[in-house]
RNA sequence: CGGGGCGUGGCGCAGCCCGGUAGCGCGCACGGUUUGGGUCCGUGAGGCCCCCGGUUCAAAUCCGGGCGCCCCGACCA
């Protein structure tokens, strides 16, 4: 385990100070019109019509049904399994890898910035739900509720919780007495249901997997200042980790969390160009304090209402690495979240053949191993060489080590890189030395993935300065960043209209005023209006 | 909840119109052959044809009823 953790570094930039301000630029634009959507992607789509009939190995390309590949990948990459269950999965073993290198990752960081783990029950009294008015009226259509318990109905149903800010609230009141208990800093990974209608594997299902913090604090400013630190903890680690270029912005009205001041989000560019909100992040202000009689005694010897926030990412992470990386091929797996970060094919047609080759390997994954690699060896009887290249390739693993007759000879192993297709991404390295030769790749890797999600993401998001341009934008597929200043019923009207929904308000913001799109008022605020899943 | 579609070996489907032996591809098992980009051949295992009822000598197929699932329109991490 320790092991485990510490190759999620793997030499890469690391996480330092939650508090510091991310080094990556917030996000850039292109004008209206200027360079429009991918002719790449439409050039593909009318070259595939026809080979309709492909053999089953191939997966369905993204530029011909995005989501339908979506699905392919998810599947046949063995992330995840078909429940029985309406709108759940099961996650497989590879799937949920994923999800423990995300767990590491994040869990880290929530350590180092002085935050504990718990655990709270999965049932909620549903009396607790309706104490809080906005949070009863946001969750209520999407509770799952147990009547019947031990052969008899239940004096009082329980909730399966949605989320646990009322739980958490309820313990919240007695644990805290005074500003001395304060601030309260804690997390919980679990498993939460909403029942969804429309439900798709990782993105979006009826049960899933996450983390919820929960914190008490004594003043605004204190919350809020926490709310950042934890946006910029899942920016910090979407970028750093997952290789997942984020822009970070404050929530509309509309969009905020039932029952929060404020609510902040990382938004992340899929490649079917939709939105896709990947963490967030909420200063509830003192509204669960008054609903839950969370108070404290200040210095003074007044009774104060705690200021509290929450905050939360899930397994959906899993399905923004899927479709921020993905291509035709399959998955391209960031090194450091990557459950094999190098796989070894061994090539020998004999036994005399087999025994050297796969000496060379075991030594090989040896020295990996020990310097904290994610090493697999392919040793499948049944299974071709050419098979093998191919399937770990749809599995995503960043790089492929392939050792034979030849290799052993000269004491060579080839290389290929996931993110570079084809022969440019295939190089001959000594066996001396590898150690060095993979982590640079993989260091390599990790940033070249980043740089293509953030090169793609920046190239499809366009500055709109008049609804029409708005429109435009948003019928090609991109998103538009608009000055902004409508109320709940101009972004409903946009939405109808359009389709899309703000994403955010960037805190990237221009510094200079600008006209609202939709009502004409002047401004300073620009928003991002996008697509979203 | 409104509109469209589908339930047949593990997965994807054909068969249904015109009732009569349940079939194909993939996967799986075994044997051989191959292995540096998805080898090939042979043998084999595996199916209350969603459920209930009806028609008929005979139902996967026709009729009636149910159930389930998927896709498209109102919510969400």
């Amino acid at each position: 385990m320790a092991r485990k953790l510490e190759s999620h570094s793997l030499g890469l930039p690391v996480f330092h100070s939650a508090l510091k301000a991310l080094q990556y630029p917030a996000f850039a634009t292109r004008r209206v019109g200027a360079g429009a959507a991918d002719s790449n992607q439409r050039a593909a789509a009318r070259c595939r019509r026809g080979k309709e009939a492909m053999s089953e190995q191939s997966v369905t390309a993204q530029s011909e049904d995005f989501s339908r590949w979506y699905n392919e990948i998810v599947y046949r990459a063995d992330l995840a399994a078909p429940s029985p269950v309406r709108g759940c999965v099961i996650i497989k073993p590879y799937g949920y890898e994923i999800w423990e290198g995300i767990k590491a990752g994040l869990d880290r960081r929530f350590k180092a910035t002085g935050h504990q783990n718990a655990y709270f029950p999965l049932f909620i009294p549903e009396s607790y739900i309706r104490r809080e008015a906005q949070h009863v009226e946001g969750f209520s259509p999407e509770l799952a509720v147990v009547t019947h318990a031990g052969g008899k109905e239940l004096e009082e149903p329980l909730v399966v919780r949605p989320t646990s800010e009322t739980v958490i609230g309820e313990a919240f009141s007695d644990w805290i007495q005074s500003y001395r208990d304060l601030p309260l800093l804690i997390n919980q990974w679990a498993n939460v249901v909403r029942w969804e209608l429309r439900t798709r594997p990782f993105l979006r299902t009826a049960e899933f997997l996450w983390q919820e913090g929960h914190t008490a604090h004594a003043t605004h400013d204190e919350a809020e200042r926490e709310t950042l630190q934890m946006l910029d903890i899942y920016a910090d680690f979407a970028v750093n980790d997952a290789a997942i270029p984020v822009i970070k912005g404050e929530k509309s009205k509309m969009e905020r969390f039932a029952g929060a001041l404020r609510t902040y989000t990382i938004e992340a560019m899929m490649r079917d160009r939709r939105a896709l909100q990947s963490g967030t992040s909420h200063n509830l202000g003192q509204n669960f304090a008054k609903a839950f009689d969370i108070r404290y005694l200040a210095e003074s010897n007044n009774q104060e209402y705690c200021w509290t926030t929450s905050w939360g990412l899930s397994t959906r992470m899993v399905g923004a690495v899927v479709m921020t990386h993905g291509d035709d091929k399959g998955l391209r797996l960031p090194p450091k979240l990557a459950p094999y970060q190098v796989v070894i094919v061994p090539i020998f047609k004999d036994d005399t053949q087999r025994g050297a080759v796969m000496d060379a390997v075991e030594r090989l994954r040896g020295q990996l191993d020990d310097a904290g690699v994610r090493v697999h060896i392919d040793n499948r009887d049944g299974q071709s060489p050419g098979f093998k290249f191919n399937d770990w390739e749809m599995r995503g693993v960043p790089l492929r080590m392939e050792i034979g007759p030849r290799d052993v000879e000269k004491n060579n192993a080839v290389l290929a890189r996931r993110d570079i297709p084809g022969r440019k991404g295939k190089q001959f390295v000594s066996q001396d030395g590898i150690v060095a030769v993979t982590r640079s790749l993989l260091a390599d890797i990790q940033c070249s993935l980043l740089e293509d999600a953030r090169a793609f993401r920046d190239a499809h998001i366009a500055d709109a300065a008049s609804y029409d341009e708005l429109r435009m934008v948003i019928a090609e597929g991109d998103w538009a960043r608009v000055f902004w200043d409508g109320d709940d019923e101009d972004e409903l009207a946009v939405k109808d209209e359009t389709g899309a929904t703000i994403r955010c308000f960037p805190f990237d913001q221009p510094g200079e005023p600008g006209q609202c799109v939709f009502s004409g008022r002047n401004t300073e605020r620009v928003a991002l209006f996008a697509k979203a899943y």
